[in-house]
DNA sequence: GTCCATGCAAACCTTTTGCACTATA
DNA sequence: TATAGTGCAAAAGGTTTGCATGGAC
């Protein structure tokens, strides 16, 4: 049985245990977003249901989608571009960090321990009890400066110095 | 002469530099950002603006602080409220890292070599140019906890043993 | 006098909601 | 059959844009 199937018989098992009615449109949903890899905007999950022959309303998915992430079995990333993309977080770490780039939107996963160091110092230093964390860093991934692609520099060249 | 006003003579630069023309409410946005400490909403804005006795136009505000951003004077953050947040860099490190409430919203910064660290080495290993990073850790403040709000948990309750 | 900024309102985009209808259990 | 979900279209909410007017240089 693959990741796929066992997340579906997870996500069953929660609307069952929220006493929440399984539909086709539900199961519909979650399939796409547990087979996909990457992490989906609402836009890409409409093209591949459609795909798929379903005509699953965008008010479906979006409630939908809340569910997955009420579940935990998916997660909700807003990576600045206006708009969420979700990412299904069984067959992986659950906890990872991603690079960004800046010019393609590629999306690259990492993980550090260092960082659940930092948060579990920094956390107790202030009293403040850590929910979750997301380390994002910005930039140009290899392929993009390769094919020459520069990082615009609009800002004050000099701020100290020049005041 | 104190940081604000060093700000607002960086921004008359940057605007003299850009060949654009100095006005009284690039003025006033600028003079209420740079003297507000904490994280302000274009809503936040135009109440202080108001308080002061100016009126300006919620579309000067935003076009502004898209200049301000450029700049480099302001950071642009999104907390994941429906709407962006501003912060003014000077006077301040220029790096830093946030703890945000979930309940009240409050934020507290603090800084983090290890972080940078992270960054460096991840960064390489890709190939990927970083231009920069953020590090959110989500959760509750210590009065929130003290007023006793608890953390909702929706979620599968342990997904992999009763799958 | 030439540009560019401003202000207003309309447009935009993603996400949410109301409601009549349909499907699940 | 009771209860909740679906789909459509409208609304919401923050942000952006078009355009006529006014200000900066």
């Amino acid at each position: 049985m693959n990741d796929t199937n066992v997340s579906q018989r997870l996500f069953r098992r929660y609307l069952k245990d929220q006493g929440l009615p399984h539909t086709r449109q539900r199961e519909a949903v979650a399939q796409v977003v547990f087979a996909s890899a990457g992490h989906l905007s609402v836009e890409d999950l409409e093209g591949r249901l459609r795909e798929m022959g379903h005509r699953t309303g965008k008010a479906t998915i979006y409630r939908t989608l809340d569910l997955l992430v009420r579940s935990r079995l998916v997660m909700e990333h807003d990576f600045g571009e206006g708009f969420k993309r979700y990412e299904h977080r069984l067959s992986r770490d659950p906890v990872h960090e991603h690079l960004i780039c800046l010019e393609c939107g590629r999306v690259i996963e990492f993980e550090s321990w260092e960082v659940q160091d930092v948060q579990a110092r920094v956390t107790q230093r202030h009293g403040f009890r850590p929910a979750r964390h997301k380390l994002e860093i910005y930039g140009l991934c290899r392929e993009c400066q390769e094919a020459g692609v520069e990082l615009p520099d609009d800002g004050l060249t000099c701020p100290i110095e020049r005041a």
